[in-house]
DNA sequence: ATTTCACTTAAGTAGAACTTATCTGAATGT
DNA sequence: ACATTCAGATAAGTTCTACTTAAGTGAAAT
């Protein structure tokens, strides 16, 4: 009856017991025969002086003792066991876990892996595309990729990319659009994934920083941005593009950018990760790789007249 | 690498060399010698493929998956901890701990104790005489004495006394006293631990239901209820003596009651415990036994009429 | 230069934990 | 009514974990 912790190998056999109420079950999940998961509850009662099940005819039912044990085992060993997933997550130097949001994803990680793959052979990537905010520590997510203004308290932030946002076309629907006035007739192409940014950034903003009065309703919508990039990658409009999903597009001459106006505001991409997780090898590569890919996109068009969205709110 | 829980015993190791910041602390702690405790941290990281602490010349530091380990790893074993302790107070039916007030305490189970234990020499009580609610769990109590009108929802809970109280004091002093308006001149003693009950159970509650108009101000005043009884005992003043703190006193004529008007409210005393405990055999036997005597004071004085202080709340 | 301190390593050992095999005793099924 | 089955208990023997003592290492303290 010491007062210390009793044999920890005899309570995760409790604990199994109790949860599967069988002992031939709970043997199966530690990969023991039952004889053995016997002893070790015997053992435990021993220790306790008292026992903890109370055996039926063909099934087991928890004493009182039981039933006090069982929740704090439940939840002790289920702490253990997340530290462990922690901890292997964190000394394993070969993955990297990344969530981004969908068209970040596929209009801008995606395109470019190759070139990071095969600068770190040794490192194996995965992803995880959702606009969910994921949970560093519960998802055994390394890095997320973030947009938005949010001030990442606690967590280890960097600023990657300075977005800003133009109407772009393909080069045939340019030949149409000599000036910001031909807008007004186009197909305009909305997404509705930056509907939540305060000021909002859209064709209205664009139209009002432009001098162009209200913008015209109407035109398909898109959940998701790098939706209406391949829309209008396919000639199906106008998009107000963004830099960040349409810098490959606009090198190769798949899109151009006729008017010179651009939009910003203060909500930018960011690289987040748990404070310290920065210096973890694959990380800090992940980091540097993004950074000297985001630098490049930094230089595109520097002399480009840039309004605030906040500027030309209503 | 394995995904499964590691070695108890080494992350247990490891928990305890992490909180010294040192194997030969840790050892000591787990009364092994340091070699074994190197041999455990060893075996821990090689289960986890990548190594835990930095060994410095004379010192130790935790590397990032240390650091990602220990929180959940001291959470774990800590809920592990208080399980097993828990289940041994369940499984110990030697001991039972109860908690009341000071005034309880006092003036009810400390005069009858003696009796309970004859009754059942096998059982070491324990007394923690407190006003602050205790947990049950955190604070390892098997029963709660409580006054007032709690719910005690999900607890285990039978109303014990019907309280009632009237004017009280020394068979010497109640000469002086022969009808209630000479308490208008009397030195009244007023406790203080009743004073959060609404409507007050208190003087001015007791004149208005004798139909005395206003209560006179000033008296001395008690924290504890069972200091104004002894203040009474000593012929110090008149108090408002409660059923359950004066039973005795009354049964032996060291105080007497000599105005029929008693006091009564919906706040009484009650035997809490945990959900099901109720039929652990201590905890049974405590709460028979407090039952056979407290079944005596209902019996005692019946015809006396009671009002309700909330019927002459102000 | 010597001592000391904290951890490591080596070799050997006690005992915990597991195995196979057999047993018990009640519910199930015909 | 009887054999079957199922869940757990028990016995005996084995493996291997966890521990011990004893010697070793290397940097810091004296």
């Amino acid at each position: 009856m010491s007062d210390r912790l009793p044999p920890l190998t005899a309570l995760r056999a409790f604990e199994a017991a109790a949860r599967h109420m069988s002992f031939a079950g709970a043997a199966g999940e530690l990969n023991v025969t039952p004889a053995a998961l016997s002893f070790q509850i015997k053992s435990l009662e021993e220790h306790l002086g008292h026992p903890l099940f109370r055996r039926l005819n063909r099934a087991v039912e928890l004493t009182e003792a039981g039933r006090a044990l069982l929740p704090g085992a439940t939840e002790g060993f289920g702490a253990l066991a997340q530290a462990w997933r922690a901890a292997r997550r964190v000394a394993d130097t070969k993955t990297l876990t990344v969530t981004a949001g969908p068209a970040f994803t596929a209009k801008w990680l995606a395109p470019r892996l190759f070139g990071f793959a095969q600068a770190h052979p040794g490192i194996e990537l995965r992803f995880s595309a959702t606009l969910r905010l994921l949970d560093f520590d519960r998802d055994e997510i390394d890095v997320a990729i973030r947009f938005g203004k949010g001030d990442d308290e606690g967590l280890f932030s960097r600023t990657i990319i300075d977005e800003w946002m133009t109407p772009m076309m393909t080069p045939e629907l340019a030949r149409k659009m000599r000036t910001p006035e031909d807008l007004k007739s186009a197909v305009l192409l909305h997404q509705d994934d930056t509907a939540w940014l305060t000021p909002p950034a859209d064709w209205g903003a664009w139209f009002r920083a432009a001098g162009l009065g209200e913008a015209p309703k109407g035109g398909p919508r898109f959940s998701q941005a790098d939706h209406a990039v391949d829309a209008a990658l396919a000639g199906g409009g106008v998009v107000l593009g963004r830099l960040s999903l349409t810098y490959g597009a606009l090198q190769d001459g798949a899109l151009v950018a006729p008017f010179p106006l651009a939009l910003t505001t203060d909500a930018h991409y960011r690289f987040v990760c748990p404070e310290g997780a920065e210096s973890r090898p694959q990380v800090a590569a992940f980091l540097d790789w993004i950074l000297e890919q985001t630098a490049e996109m930094a230089d595109y068009d520097p002399d480009r007249p840039v309004i605030d969205a906040a500027d030309v709110a209503q």
